[in-house]
DNA sequence: CTCCGGAATGCAACTGGGTTGCACGGGCTG
DNA sequence: CAGCCCGTGCAACCCAGTTGCATTCCGGAG
């Protein structure tokens, strides 16, 4: 885990690539998913930008995501629950996620061998597959455990 | 293709099947899921149901679906757009599915053989796989093909 | 350094899917 | 016939996400 100056400067770095400027709302929001392993929703951002004294508009973080997302910095997920998650998009594109039954999280999982393309109907095109693993996340399986479920 | 009534005595059986009784919301609604081969969304069977003269409360829908997908009769599915769509969960459990990124609309796949599970990390517990193809389903990639699209 | 234009932001009002609470109705049982 | 339970309908509500518009910020031109 860098330090959270390098964090922010590599925020302000991968922005200004893109040849867009580095506002405020962009770095935080960017640093934020940085700082994060699983996805996080959007109010899961707007808290904690809220908690570290810089409370960000909802609408700004909508804009700001959307585009990070069509920037290709992030990327983001819809669970069961019908909310739309984000992540940073690393390296891996075509990766698949995980979703727990649990508690909701959603976790990016490492890059895997390209599975072979599911036969599509006739005139339909396939352009990507996207997969979901659901089960149970390590936290919620062990206090499952602990409490004698299966 | 069977016949109006045949659909009707179909829904009913399948309802009855499950020890319950066959009530006019709960028919009405299988029936409709029968008729179609993409999946519907809320609105869509709102909307079936009034252009057939027996309007559906949308709370009454919301209710009766919970109740076919809670006996196993549909299942339902969330695309991209956040919207939950129904379809009728025949013998394929564990089917892909298919997305088209031009209109939305979500198709269910024949049932193929079970993919490798993809590995998960550390503790957590794999139960399902969610397979969802995207791309453009016939009717699009027609007219997209029509009008000089790749 | 200052000015200016376009991009980014903030606010408020709105949309729409989905949920909840509660009252009504109709069939089934004792 | 009375009571009960389940399903239905209505209305109000919640929350994610969007839109319109006024304001502010940023980066380049002068």
């Amino acid at each position: 885990m860098p330090a959270p100056a390098a964090l922010h400067d590599n925020a302000v770095r991968l922005i200004q690539e893109r040849g867009a400027s580095a506002t405020a709302a962009r770095v935080q929001v960017l640093r934020l998913l940085l700082t994060t392993h699983a996805t996080v929703s959007h109010q899961g951002l707007t808290q904690a930008a809220l908690d570290e004294g810089q409370p960000l508009d909802k609408v700004t973080l909508y804009r700001v995501l959307d585009w990070l997302v069509a920037q290709g910095l992030a990327h983001s997920v819809t669970g069961q629950d019908r909310v739309r998650r984000f992540g940073i998009a690393d390296v891996h594109h075509g990766h698949a996620h995980f979703e727990c039954d649990a508690c909701g999280q959603l976790f990016c999982l490492p890059e895997r061998a390209s599975l072979p393309m599911p036969a599509a109907p006739d005139g339909f095109e396939a352009r990507r597959v996207d997969i979901t693993i659901h089960g149970r996340c390590a936290a919620c399986a062990q206090t499952a455990h602990a409490n004698g479920f299966t």
